[in-house]
DNA sequence: CCCCGTCCCGTGAACGTTCACGGGAACGTT
DNA sequence: AACGTTCCCGTGAACGTTCACGGGACGGGG
């Protein structure tokens, strides 16, 4: 009598065994089940471990869903992602994660494996599950707008047009403008730039290149596109040097690029900083593995990780959201034994 | 009459906003204001529409709880992570990630910031939110199962005990050996290991690379132990060449102590390969960004992430679960320029 | 004129849990 | 003996959605 039969032995097996089923295995009601499993107290001992063996005894496991409807605390957001293998990204998600976790939130994680096309299936089926939704995104807005139905969203290093979505901005200007300086003050004057290539418009990192590249009267011309990879950053390397060889200083689109100029430098002969300066965007920790380490503009991936799920939660909350200004995270260069 | 008042204009603006609501704004019926949402085809086109608006303007949002108690199709599964900015679990997530994009499946991801203590927290509120968790933890076993409750888990890179858990294990003897016998090929005879710091029991690691060393008559002692970081492996090779000067070869945990490892040897003036072979572990991508290009006894990632979500699968369908010996990773030497 | 089919829409029920309330038993107090 | 307290426990209701079913309106064919 201590416990009835277990297993799949009821009419149908394949029901979901049920709070229910439990209640009548071990003689009491739903309640006391509920007030046993949660730790209420007004239970007593002997009833409590009698119904925790019954539970045990069929395996019994609470239906998410129904005690979500019920009490309606938990909050998920979502996390959406370029590419995790990316360090940047993976940074950036680190963070996310970790700010999440401080307000007890759960964040459900989506890589879109760099397809833009995956953004839209993505959207869709996230819309369904999750309260919020912070990320990278290059899809269209409306796009956006006509898949998530009102969801709150925040975009990361994207600007926003429409009022219901939120962004973080990425103020990389005062940083990479220190950057020329540092390079000019080391007697540089034929600087380069790897960019980010395959895009449709030119990049703003270039754009703030360009303007700090004129301040100091320097053509910002010497420009070459680099593929998002240390391999591509190799190759591009490889043309800007071959397109203009009087170069003896580059900045690049982001770390991994300039990891990747870095190797292909080594290769070629030329030492670094001596013969070939490089200073790369972003700050990751990986700079740091390489020898020389790395230069860089760097980027606060905790903070942009932590403003962006802060926005999502005042957003879904209805609290007051952070104005544009709080919005921003700022990039300033962070030099090592690269440049 | 186009549409009714909208924003929170109620009675009690404080409650959300149900499929009800849209229904009485639109002058039509729950289950029509389900059928315009979820495009079934019982509808007629202007109907659709005018409930479309209704629920765009109150800003309706269907409750995924409500949804996901009805129809039971949407599988999570938890993924805990021991730190996601460590480069062998990014890969790892990301694996699984993928695996489980390609199901359907939703991924709530947890970092437990390297902190056992965290994984029970991390636990107990996972066993409401997920079907079934896949990850590494290092918690004794029946913690783990007093807190999942019948959950089905599976577990990487450690042996389980219980029944119910199910376990990934990763086989690197024949690797390891093969990555000795490389090095004795190469003429190296005092050959060292970098091991993980801070665990009571040797590391199965430090046992294959102990076989593989008497395997070829050479004395196993020649050992440090390095924090798992690149600082702790620059800091580990340090020790290890402090207390046998003559070690020419070093076998490492993983591959981010291999790297601080080679750091450290090119600040000590140490060329590599030739006066210092070094061996790694994990077979990460950044052991190709590093000059010379990494050796390492590779794990296939990708396996390991798919393996692990496979496996959770079945457990929870109750679909046959895949057998021992088909839940083994095994390491095989990949050579690159460090050895 | 009747019958049947198609198109569109609404009504009860169910999903599985927790909350608010009520109530009986045992015990002590006036 | 009547009454208040404390300790356990059970019963309706509610959470918000979808499914199964039923039914009215309309049109066409016999």
């Amino acid at each position: 009598m201590l416990c009835r039969m277990a297993e799949a032995s009821g009419p149908d097996s394949s029901r979901r065994v049920t709070i229910h089923d439990v209640a009548r295995s071990a003689g009491v009601s739903r309640q006391t089940v509920s007030r046993a499993l949660n730790g209420k107290d007004e239970i007593e001992r002997s009833t409590k471990q009698r119904v925790l063996d019954a539970a045990r005894e069929l395996g019994y496991r609470p239906s998410r869903f129904a005690r979500g409807l019920v009490r309606q605390d938990t909050t998920t957001i979502g996390l959406v992602i370029p590419d995790l293998r990316n360090p940047f990204f993976t940074e950036v998600a680190a963070s996310a994660l970790e700010s999440a976790r401080a307000r007890g939130w759960h964040v459900v994680v989506y890589d879109t494996a760099d397809r833009p096309e995956e953004e839209l299936g993505t959207l869709q089926v996230i819309g369904s599950q999750v309260d919020g939704v912070v990320g990278y995104f290059s899809c269209d807005e409306d796009e956006l707008d006509r898949w998530t139905r009102g969801m709150p969203m925040v975009l990361i290093g994207r600007e926003h047009r429409m009022a219901r979505f939120s962004s973080i901005r990425i103020d990389g200007e005062a940083g990479v403008h220190a950057a020329v300086t540092h390079l000019v003050a080391k007697g540089h004057t034929m600087i380069g730039m790897l960019d980010h290539v395959n895009r449709a418009e030119p990049s703003l990192r270039r754009d703030w290149f360009t303007a700090a590249a004129l301040a100091h009267g320097i053509d910002p011309g010497r420009v070459a596109g680099a593929a998002q990879s240390a391999d591509g950053g190799g190759e591009g390397l490889r043309a800007l040097l071959g397109a203009h060889p009087e170069v003896t200083a580059v900045f690049t689109f982001n770390d991994i690029v300039a990891v990747g100029a870095l190797r292909e430098a080594r290769r070629l002969g030329r030492r670094v900083p001596a013969e070939l300066a490089v200073i790369g965007f972003d700050g990751l920790q990986l700079g740091a593995l390489v020898e020389p380490p790395l230069s860089s503009v760097a980027l606060d991936t905790r903070l942009l990780g932590s403003l962006a799920v802060e926005q999502v939660g005042r957003l879904l909350t209805g609290a007051d959201p952070l104005p544009p200004e709080a919005l921003e995270v700022r990039a300033e260069l962070r030099l090592a034994g690269s440049a």
